[in-house]
DNA sequence: TGGATTTAATTTCCTAGTCAACCAATATGT
DNA sequence: ACATATTGGTTGACTAGGAAATTAAATCCA
């Protein structure tokens, strides 16, 4: 089928399996952002949102952490969703230079359905798989974010 | 092993497809913008270079459309680019409202060093994936980036 | 031919991140 | 106990990209 080929010229862009990723991913963020601004909100903040309702209360910091994104993006989206009423900031009984953070009522009534709108996207970008399919590639994904420790979880 | 749950909350966090897939992606392409940065370049400077090194020029527009980024962003991107030697720009002899982007020879001994950096990159990334995992993982990338018409190519 | 429309690219304004400098509060070490 | 280092969070300067307005050229068509 294949012939050796002298000095052959880098692979295809295509080739490129970061690439492809990329592209998707973009594309899958792109649409889910679409729909969660009729909330109101960002993909950003939504994340923030998800991240904050499996928790009573969270630090900054162990958001960011968790979010892989600094601390000073957290401290601005923080801003944010204070403004839209969506997150408590309080500062930590015990160590005062600590804040911590808390999704409002009216939050905690806005994610699952924000948490539908995300399922619906997946849904439809990842139609064209198999359910089987589905399953390898969730697998897949977490298997190697688990490899690089991007567990969403506490490190520690 | 499952008992249905009466009045379930939203999936966790880490049921959604698309947050994976964005931790996944942003995680390569962090690391991979990490190495380019070596070489002077960006991660969007890098894809520039790459799609334009298949071809001999190419309209902004369209590389704007191969990329899934806007005319605007493209524009500058080129400014950029021509700043650092690595893309010649000239008006169109036909159209005069065109432009074309084309590879200086600089860039061109460029994308070779960039590419096989790209390759590193996803080998480390991918490591954990068997081999065939990794052929699924592409096929199914590509397959998710058909049916968004997310081919790289021509949409016409 | 000459005015309206369309098209290619650029530019302006805005948002959202990073990085690094910074401020405050807490630990640490002698 | 007190100066120093460390830690949690914020802020300022900067960069990259998107959306919409803008400019210039080409096309349409009466």
């Amino acid at each position: 089928m294949w012939q050796a080929m002298p000095d052959p010229s880098p692979a295809s862009l295509q080739d490129h399996l970061g690439y492809w990723l990329r592209m998707v991913s973009n594309a899958v963020s792109h649409g889910f952002a679409r729909q969660v601004e009729q909330e109101g909100v960002t993909v950003a903040e939504w994340v923030v949102l998800r991240v904050l309702f499996d928790a009573t209360h969270l630090a900054p910091s162990v958001v960011a952490e968790r979010m892989g994104m600094t601390r000073g993006a957290i401290s601005r989206l923080a801003d944010r969703l204070v403004d839209k009423k969506l997150v408590d900031r309080a500062t930590d009984t015990a160590d005062r230079r600590g804040q911590t953070l808390a999704l409002t009522p009216a939050a905690r009534a806005l994610v699952p359905r924000l948490a539908a709108l995300a399922d619906g996207n997946d849904a439809e970008f990842f139609a064209v798989l198999t359910p089987a399919e589905r399953m390898e590639f969730d697998r897949m994904c977490r298997k190697i974010a688990a490899a690089r420790g991007l567990t969403g979880a506490p490190t520690a």
